[in-house]
DNA sequence: CCGTATCCAATAAGATACTG
DNA sequence: CAGTATCTTATTGGATACGG
């Protein structure tokens, strides 16, 4: 005999809890869920469309995308926010909170790049590459070093701040910066991260400074 | 018109890829899918068994975590092993690589844990209970302080010894303790997070060394 | 162009029964 | 105890149609 449908069937409402106390079990219900992460990662320098968002995360679906953050939203996350005129579009923001939980997401990403499975070839949105730089950054390499390296991805352009070991980041346009880089994401990624040649990519100003520079954000080790 | 099934459909084996080179990607093709965070949580003190591991993941099927289990296996953050006679068990343990990522996803928790939509009244297991005292502790509320501190969880005991603002944990026999904790998670939980009367469990040795341990481990504030 | 809403096929998760 | 097998339900992604 079946039991009348299911059990205990579970209301739409409070689908799929892990019904824990602990923390990180709480952590995946605010933002466990497929792509979630990589939506507030997107959001981390500051906010973006939804046509952005949906060309940065290669394979999300509109649908997907639209779900992911209203559930962000809901839960304090993310800010659905309207530009004023002249601009007047929608863009989407993380909330201060949101913003918190970019640093440990950042350093789940630096442990997974010590997985031998990972394939560093694969495409790389802005956000990562930046991303990439501020966690990967060695303040031991970098020590007494100060420079203003800006980078122009076609799409988006950031300028950083290196100061006293930390990498500070602002998106907007490129400005009075000691080095400029421009290329795509993937390929500055390589220059940096890959070891390719500088020449695969675009370099204005301090080239000493540049060489320097990409030696300052050391890959983890593999695991053996 | 359709398209004979589709597109491109996917081959097996590359199922479901971000296809995106960001470390945090790549973890979250390691360890992103439902209950892995919370598989690799209950390793983090030691191996455990199959049983026990679906006990203290309340909700989990049995075929979901044999699925969970051998994903984490052949991505190297778990290992499969059989203890010598006359012991003779089937354990689950978590890899030096897998150990790493722990810190990471406990401060998750602790991120989350400022949520309005956290509720610590549900159940939490043992290893829960350890890894937020280890999450929460206040090096500078602890400063000074050294102490050998026992737990029993009834079917889990854990020694953990409080020195230089930072809290060593171990699995095992309770013995030599300057104080100890006796009742089931939760309850030790709600004593020493939320405030519950210390008369709620059983407390042996130094009961004003209890007070103040019960006082080291502040919650976050919520967001608001 | 900026999204939303809807439908459909493919997967993943969940419940439960069952086997060595 | 340690999982498999099987069936049901939920979620995802892709395509496409729709509203501002």
């Amino acid at each position: 005999m079946k039991l009348e449908k299911t059990t205990k069937h579970r209301q739409k409402e409070e689908k799929r809890r892990f019904d824990d106390a602990c923390g990180l079990a709480h952590a995946l219900e605010l933002l466990g869920e497929r792509w979630a992460m990589l939506v507030l990662r997107e959001l981390a320098y500051g906010p973006r469309r939804f046509s952005e968002l949906k060309a940065d995360l290669q394979g999300i679906s509109a649908n997907v995308l639209t779900q992911r953050l209203t559930e962000l939203e809901s839960r304090g996350l993310v800010r659905k926010v309207r530009l004023p005129p002249p601009a007047s579009v929608q863009v989407y923001e993380a909330s201060e909170w949101g913003l918190e939980a970019v640093p440990t997401i950042a350093a789940l990403g630096r442990w997974a790049a010590r997985s031998p499975l990972h394939d560093p070839t694969l495409r790389m949105s802005h956000v990562s590459v930046i991303m990439s730089l501020q966690t990967l950054l060695s303040p031991e390499l970098a020590d007494g070093l100060d420079a203003r390296v800006g980078f122009r991805f076609g799409e988006a352009d950031y300028v950083t701040t290196l100061h006293r070991g930390r990498l500070q980041v602002e998106r907007g346009e490129v400005h009075d910066c000691d080095v400029v880089f421009t290329g795509a994401p993937s390929a500055i990624a390589a220059v940096i991260h890959g070891g390719a040649p500088l020449e695969t990519i675009d370099v204005e100003g301090d080239m000493a400074l540049a060489k320097r520079f990409r030696t300052l954000f050391p890959l983890p080790p593999k695991i053996g």
